[in-house]
DNA sequence: GTCTATACTTGGATAGAC
DNA sequence: GTCTATCCAAGTATAGAC
């Protein structure tokens, strides 16, 4: 069992994931992640059948490991503070990553309804996630009035949408002022929330 | 004077922002675009350098034309119920023109940082429509909690986020959830304002 | 399963006639 | 300013040896 067999299918989504960080979705081509990944590009088409197909289970493979990692956290969240740290944490450790502005590239090429259909199956489980957190935030009166379902979905196309700006000039994002707002209002919100009377 | 003579930059604009919507990005490419438009494929370089430049200028082109038809809109908001309704209407627009979906492409495909500056450059006009109209939705109290340069960045995020999600899959799409969401929460928000006391 | 080699396609871009 | 013709690069994908 030589190193090199054991799985291939690894290294190349490895090598898939390095390219898309350093290059960019529209860098990442066939040739290059073979390039990058040390092995021939003929190996994507036998293993993957395309490239778009590879990409896709890359977006599976690392969503699935974020949402892992992440559900802990989410977990734990006991208030709409606690939910505007962690997005803090998901979007610094994208500024290093690349990851959820990767997915972005990848929602905006989307060619074909399928694609665009599968692409969503995988984002659902985000949005799952911060539905979740968002149960365990918001207390008693404000659930009454804010469904948790919608504002996840809000949430969730809002953090898309600051990825997207801060890849095209990450030197002049306002994402940071962006949370230290957000953080600002919850904690405002947090303060309110008793004098919702149950209606 | 022939009718071709005229203009035809404007016909090449015109024929790319066809060519975009019906094609999406991927499929805008400068061939397309002339058998769409009737015209030769060697004008789009003659007249704009690149497809890349044509596409800026097609953005720049579109968004002036949105951004004055929304002025007028934005400058009459008086509530935050009314900006989620200028949302609302933006986006139902959108579901047919695809204007700002073809922009989160754009920003997604942006290759290089010189690139990704100009669409910002671009989107920076948006963002301080919507900072106006919020200046005019919010009332005094609020205002002085809620920073409206962050917010109105947050809120032009979202939909950029929205428009994404939308557009991989626009009957799956839960948009119109989420704007009679925010129409709620957006009442909510008038009928408390009242009990902030200024600080 | 992996490699080499290569066919095929598409699309950006330019030269040069008109 | 517009057209025809063409070049060139890049990328997907496959055939066939190993």
């Amino acid at each position: 069992m030589t190193r090199q067999g054991t799985d291939t299918r690894e290294r190349i989504i490895a090598a898939a994931i390095e390219t898309l960080r350093e290059e960019g979705f529209a860098g990442t081509t066939a040739r290059e992640i073979a390039r990058r990944g040390g092995f021939n590009q003929a190996l994507i088409f036998y293993h993957f059948g395309s490239v778009a197909n590879l990409l896709l289970e890359v977006f599976g493979s690392t969503s699935d490991e974020q949402v892992a990692r992440y559900r802990e956290a989410a977990a734990k969240v006991a208030s709409l503070s606690d939910l505007v740290a962690i997005a803090r944490s998901l979007h610094d450790e994208d500024l290093r990553s690349g990851a959820v502005a990767a997915v972005t590239q990848l929602m905006a090429a989307a060619s074909n309804p399928d694609e665009g259909r599968a692409i969503l199956d995988r984002f659902e489980e985000w949005i799952l996630l911060v539905q979740e957190a968002l149960g365990k935030a918001m207390s008693g009166p404000l659930e009454a009035v804010v469904p948790t379902r919608q504002a996840a979905y809000a949430i969730s196309a809002m953090f898309l949408g600051i990825e997207l700006l801060t890849h095209l000039d990450s030197h002049r994002s306002e994402a940071d002022a962006v949370f230290d707002m957000m953080a600002a209002l919850a904690q405002l919100v947090e303060q309110l929330t008793p004098m919702l009377l149950p209606q």
